[in-house]
DNA sequence: ATATAATAATACCGACCGGTCGGTTTGTAA
DNA sequence: TTACAAACCGACCGGTCGGTATTATTATAT
């Protein structure tokens, strides 16, 4: 029944403005505890205990804890493709932009904007064949930061920026797999030292495409 | 998708107890269940339809679930570990062993000695605060192969083979973390590209180093 | 103000969790 | 063959899991 924009549903929409609230607040705070003990490690009580609210109300909002979860996830990972793609598709040098969308891990590493590590790396982890729609959806967080890196590099060797033998999806594996890496050993022994040390190497490498 | 129990594997075998090949067995078969479900996502039930015992004889030999995880993640570490060792402690010439180690990751992608892809990533992303126990024994694991790394780069250095600037303990985290992310990649996408990849630019790159 | 729909809290479900234990089977050596 | 110990089994434990039905509360439109 589709009867366009009317008074109708314009009230029933602004009835719905608290439970929207109550609902992205569930879904940011499940993010830090999903990303932290991961799916299977954490429990609807764990939830309840960080949202402040009883079960049966977070369950008013989320069919499952798999949609929840499912939610989750596309909102963490938001957080992350949301700076990468700011640095990558603004404007600028394509040089400056790659380097840029690098050394964001820097900054990400000393003050994350989520507890837990990436959660992009994290879920790619334990989403195993056990759960097809998760490793889905991260499949196509990865596609995006590949995409996001192919783009910028086909756009410099069209202009003359980098090296025309560069091969643009390898670059994107490189850096996002050494990035992701390190993420992982800093995360393993509570520094930042891995991170900043591979954004050192894939600057320079970076640059060493420069033409 | 049951597996029969390995006839051979309960063979005897002079000089050991019963019991001692039964605990192997459990630690042996144990291995791939945590190394695909991960920790919280392994059941004790799991382990008893995969060893083929019942939950009892598993507790005769294991005191807890978590210290059977933590014999099996020693057995997964080794797997790994022991190729490096083998490849990194060798004869020959410092850049043959460096590039061994980093080329042998293509076989081990595409005939991987345990399911679930590299055990010492997917514990170190599982194994937070939750696990200290746990996170120690990955960091072990970690330290060693690094050591291999910076051991080898400093021998490179000192018999003049590699470049005197080479910084062995920022060239240890740059080659695990490209390989880690690159096994995370390939895990996700279900190919064996992304390490290939990964493989090439660190080959390249530590050719570079040669002087 | 009140009817009503949206939201939250409560009580509860069956299934399964990690773990225990008394008893049976199996291996071993005299 | 016997005797003993090691190995194994499987029923069972209390507790927690994800999920649901029902009731109570709150916000909103008339």
């Amino acid at each position: 029944m589709v009867e366009g924009i009317d008074l109708d549903s314009l009230k029933m929409r602004k009835g719905e403005r608290k439970g929207e609230r109550t609902r992205k607040m569930i879904v940011e705070r499940s993010a830090e505890v999903f990303n932290t003990r991961g799916y299977f490690g954490t429990s609807m009580s764990d939830l309840v205990r960080k949202t402040g609210l009883e079960k049966g109300s977070i369950y008013n909002h989320f069919s499952s804890k798999e949609q929840l979860a499912l939610e989750t996830f596309d909102f963490s990972a938001e957080l992350v493709l949301g700076r990468l793609e700011e640095a990558l598709d603004g404007e600028g040098r394509v040089m400056e932009r790659l380097v840029s969308a690098v050394e964001m891990h820097r900054t990400l590493a000393e003050d994350r904007p989520i507890q837990g590590g990436c959660p992009i790396l994290n879920t790619a982890i334990e989403a195993d064949d056990a759960q097809p729609v998760l490793r889905e959806k991260v499949q196509q967080a990865m596609d995006r930061w590949q995409d996001l890196i192919v783009r910028t590099v086909r756009e410099g060797i069209a202009n003359g920026e980098l090296d025309p033998d560069t091969d643009p999806e390898a670059l994107a594996t490189v850096v996002i797999s050494t990035i992701e890496g390190a993420v992982m050993m800093s995360k393993l022994y509570g520094d930042t030292d891995h991170v900043h040390r591979a954004v050192n190497h894939l600057t320079r490498y970076l640059e060493s495409l420069a033409r």
